[in-house]
Parts: structure tokens; sequence; C-alpha cells
DNA sequence: TTGTAAGCGTTATCAC
DNA sequence: GTGATAACGCTTACAA
């Protein structure tokens, strides 16, 4: 009841006032019963004492006496991009839920920021960090720390750390068949300045195997991170340069907008005259003129299985295999469909693969 | 050059490398030259030592001993909703640039949940916080602990943290006479379930102000957080329901979104049966079809504002007085102009709206 | 110009 | 059953 600055309050204010020693106190709150039984007017005393000084333990001391800080970290390129942040969110309360806080950092897909981030946080004294990597160039002298480090949303060769998200290439060639199917022969990708993110290249190979022997992959354009008005005049003007273009395909949602953007500021109507496509689903998808076809993540499990693969090697059993969760193709009206055959829209929107996977 | 394990390399390891003292390495490495005078040999010593190890100092050991953490907290109601997204994204580089590190959690404006973030992060030993609180309730407590607390985006009143945002009020009104000149009188807003965040009775109120005496809110229309499916639908009824509505506002980002998927699903036709605008801009509201006319927030320089004044309260000069950024109407085509009146819409560009044309 | 030693608040080891 | 004590890695008077 007495409320006190609450800060300053020790275990040690906590003993006092129960009449015991201070590691009585960091044991009882602790539930460290294993060897110790206490008396249960002891345990009653601290608990009350405990509660009335609105006693709680300094992580700090705790994380420099233990070791562990509880604390998890999270680095994506970009918090502001809403795949990242609703992954953040999720990721955030998966933790939460189990005491663990999150910290979060940016890259902008530098590799120089990405090392310092990684470097800072196990400094830091992290438990474990679940990052979104823009490539594998610094890793690994973080790899040596020791800290486990759980990959989301883009896997990276030569490291053991488990992967958690989609089959990028599959996923990339499920859009790609489904674009063939449709006719589509002369594509134009939109993707991010990225140069190291291997997924966009799995995403491009995906594409163009799913697209098979006819299908051409005209250009590739890339737009900056946080997409801008430079990006969009550049697509447009790309797009007036491109005729003969059958549909155009974003690699990440942000890349999407900017080609629907582009598409309307070149005045070339989709579907009829063009097609759109892109990976990853966001919100207003549904909204545009004409609502987008896009392959989506499954953004929650993505969250929780890979707060569950952290959970797991931060209290030392880390797992090693990845985990590949579902994508699942989206089918809307921004892309033409076959004269007279609607049905087969419904055969689309639940097909898995019935090729040899790689 | 020896890459040691990273982790464990302490003080005492430079310091017995460099042969010197603990003391004297912790001095130098933080350039504690106020009193001490070293010899140059010394410094030098100590820097090649600290380099060669890879020296960082815990920040955990350093936190228990300086009781500064370095580390800031982010309290907001959903961190995947895209304008707290770019506020995190913002506010996280602006600290990070002077050396504070960004604690990131979620409300899901449920008040109970605020508290306990708020006194977990106080416990946790942040430096300050930076929150857009869900309401008032449970606050005090937290204000007692003395922790620097800077309010951004919702005002609070009957505590002394300063607010950084827009003023609501003047940018609810200022759509609202918009509207009212334009024409509209027969009102539905769209907002959020929280019943306790201020902002959003600000801006009901400035929008009844600024429609003036003719213009009416004849419903308030409440969508959960994470506005889903049901929401959609329960809105699309009650606009079948009110046929003789003028104009439907949506008071944030997802609410606006949430009434263009009802509109839509009613059959509306926006803006030549019915109008629609925002507060909060996003993205894709300039590629819905109609680009949606919204007022918008000054997203970057609301984070920039609010990672100074933490800073000034953290480094013990707070700032009372709160700092209200310029909101902006952004006149896209979600609403219908008066009849032969064009260059109207020119005149509310000089309130500063960057309408693109085309 | 540098070393000594105390102490931040916990928890773990040992003793009784 | 419970208490003393050391230690985690660092900073900072106070000495020298």
């Amino acid at each position: 009841m007495c409320m006190k600055s609450a800060q300053s309050v020790t275990a040690s204010d906590v003993a006092r006032l129960a009449g015991v020693d201070r590691s009585t106190v960091s044991r009882i709150l602790n539930r460290s019963f294993d060897q110790h039984h206490y008396a249960p007017e002891t345990i009653d005393a601290v608990q009350k004492a405990a509660k009335s000084l609105n006693y709680r333990p300094s992580s700090t001391a705790r994380a420099l006496r233990t070791g562990r800080t509880m604390l998890a970290g999270l680095i994506v390129a970009d918090i502001s991009n809403s795949f990242f942040g609703q992954l953040a969110a999720a990721i955030e309360v998966g933790l939460r839920s189990h005491n663990y806080r999150l910290m979060i950092a940016s890259t902008s897909e530098d590799l120089a920021t990405q090392c310092r981030h990684l470097d800072d946080m196990i400094h830091q004294g992290v438990d474990g960090i679940i990052i979104s990597p823009a490539g594998n160039k610094g890793i690994a002298h973080a790899v040596s720390s020791g800290t486990p480090v759980v990959l989301v949303d883009r896997p990276l060769s030569g490291v053991s750390w488990p992967y958690v998200g989609i089959d990028n290439h599959n996923a990339a060639r499920q859009l790609g068949e489904y674009l063939r199917e449709l006719g589509y022969q002369t594509i134009g990708v939109v993707l991010p300045q990225s140069k190291d993110d291997p997924t966009l290249k799995w995403r491009l190979r995906g594409l163009e195997i799913g697209l098979g022997k006819r299908g051409r992959v005209v250009w590739k354009h890339a737009v900056s991170l946080r997409t801008g008005e430079a990006d969009r005049r550049a697509l447009s003007q790309r797009l007036s340069q491109s005729p003969n273009l059958d549909v155009v395909v974003g690699l990440t949602n942000d890349c999407t907008v900017t080609a629907m953007e582009a598409l309307r500021d070149a005045g070339r109507r989709v579907p009829d005259e063009i097609g759109l496509a892109g990976v990853d689903d966001f919100r207003a998808a549904q909204l545009l003129d004409p609502p987008l076809t896009v392959v989506s993540q499954p953004i929650e499990s993505i969250a929780a299985k890979a707060v569950s693969y952290l959970l797991d090697a931060m209290s030392g059993h880390p797992r090693t295999e990845d985990c590949l969760l579902p994508s699942q193709l989206i089918v809307r009206r921004s892309l033409r469909l076959p004269n007279g055959n609607t049905d087969h829209l419904d055969n689309f929107g639940s097909i898995g693969n019935k090729e040899t996977s790689r």
C-alpha cells in the first residue's frame, strides 16, 4: 500500500521489512524450492513485504548476475514496411507472452548497418536475435558469438541458423505457372534495389521457371526501398517504352504498389491492356482497381514459428532444420483470364505444386 | 586481431594486456579526461589492446553501475499499423543516432496492457518512454516513477508530460470546413473502438465545428482495431440503411480503408453518390479509385520532435510545453466539387496540399 | 599520471 | 530452513 518511488525498492528493503535475508527473498520470489523448503510463514511474510513495497527485481542486476537479459532483438530492412510491421507486431506479442522484451532495428538493406546492429545487439546482451538479413556479408563474426539467431523471411546460405518463412522459389514459380497458363509471355519485373537479398534471386528464378520456355523476363526494374516519386516516374517511363509488355510483376509489396502507380501514370489499363501481379499481399490490394492478384505469405505463422524457434534456441535446444511455410496464390482481377474459362479461377485458389521441387 | 569469443572480453582483460589497471581502461575508453591526464603511450596501449581484443563494455554492468541503460521504450496501440510503423522507424533511427536503443510494445488499445507495459519498461530500467496512450487510466502510477515520458500522436490531460503531434481539433475542423464548403451536410463517421482515446473526441468535435450549424453527424460507427471482414460487413449494412448520407469520414487510416471497402460492397459510387474522406494519409490512398482526400500528419517531424523532447528530458532538461505540428489537407478526388467551380480546388492547395495532377 | 577499493542489486555457493 | 558471502563487469571517489 505504501507506494514508494518504485525505482529504488531493492531486495534488501523487502528483506528488512520481512525480517529475513536478501537471499531468502530472492529464492522465495524466484520459486527456487528445489533444495529449499521454507516455512510457510516466511514465504508469506516475504510475499506480503514484496507486494506492499511494490518490489520488482532490477532486471539489470539480474542480467548481470545470470547472464540472461530477457531481451530479444529483431533486425529487419524497414519496420515501416507493412510486411515487417505485421511481422514485428506478431513477434513482439509472441515473445512477450514468454516474458521476453523486443528490441527493434532497421538496416535499410545496408550490409554495414546490419553488421553494426548485429554486433550492437550481441554486445548489448540480447538473449537471441530474429533477423531478416540483407545479405550474408559480415555475418560470420556474429555467428561466432554464440548468440542464437533465427532467420526469418530470407534464408542465408553457409550458416547454421535456421530459416523460417515461405519457399520463395516455389511461391514465385507458382505465380509464373499461373501467368503461363493465362498466356502471358513478355514480363517486366519490379524489384527492390537491395543487391544482396538472396530472396529476390530465388523469386526471380522461380518466376522464370514457372513461366516456361516461351515466357521471357524482358527487363528488371529496381526501385529504392522507400519508394518515391522518382521511382514512380522512372518506372512509368520504362513502361511507355515497352509497348509490347504483357504483364508486370512486383517482387515485394512496395514494388507492386509502385508498379500500379506507374501503370496508371502511363495510362495503361489493367488488366485489359496489361496484367499486374505481385509477391506479398497487403491491406489495400483488394481495394485497388482492379484488385491485385498476389502470392501471400502467412505472416502470423511465420512469426509464431520464428518465436518458437528462437525460444528453443535460447533455452539451449536449437533447431537446425528450416521451417518452410506454405504461400498462397490469391487470385483477384489484375490478370486477364482465358476466354470463356472461369472455373479455372477456383482451381488456382488452393493449388500447391505438381512438379518436382528443387 | 585475435578474435576471441567477444562476449567474455572484459575490461580486466584489456587492462592486463595493456599492463594497466581496470579503472585506467574505463577512463580512457570513456574519454574521462576531466581530471585525468594520461600519458599518450598509456592511451595508445589501452586503445590498441581494446581493439585487438575487440572489447566492448558490457552495457548491463555499465547500466547497473551508472543507472542509465541507454534504452528507450516506445508504446503504441499497434505497431503493424502503417502510421505507427512509420513513426517507429523514424523514432528508432533518431534515437539510435544518439546511441539509444529502442524497445517496442503494443497495447492493442487496452488500458490494462498499457499500464503493464509502462510498469514493465520502467522497472526494466528504460531511460525514457515515448507513448501514444490509449487513455489516461493507470498513468498516475507511472508518472511518479520519474522516468521521462513524451506523449506522441495523442495528448493527455492532467499529466505534466509534453505532447508532440498535430492539433487534432484543428485538423478535423479544417476537414469539416472543407466539407461544408463543398455542400456536404449529412455525415457518417467511422472510428476505432478504443473508448478512451481522447484524440478521437477531439477529431470528432473539430469535425462538427468545422461542419457548422447545417452539418450533422448522423451516426458514428466503431470498428475493431485490426479491422476485419466482420467490420466491413457491419459497416456496409449500416451504409445500406443510410440512403441519405452525404459523406463518410474515417477518423484513422484503417477506418478510412474499411469505409472504402464497405462503400464498394454497398455499391455506392464515390464521389458521385457519396463522398469519402479521412484523417491520416497512407501509401495506397492516392492509388485507390477514387484517390482519397485526407488530412495528413507530418510523421517524420513528429518523430524527430518526440526524440528531441525525450533526449532533452533524459538529459535532465525536460520541456513542458506541447509541440503542435501542422497537419495538411490533401485534396484528391473522393469528394465531389461544387458545380462548375474548379479553381476552388487550387485555393485549397495553398493550405498545403500536394495534389498529384495528371 | 595512475592505482585502490567500494558498490550498483542480484543470484549462487557454501555453511550452519 | 535460513543466513553470510562472493561474484557478475563496470564506474568513480579517494589516494598516492
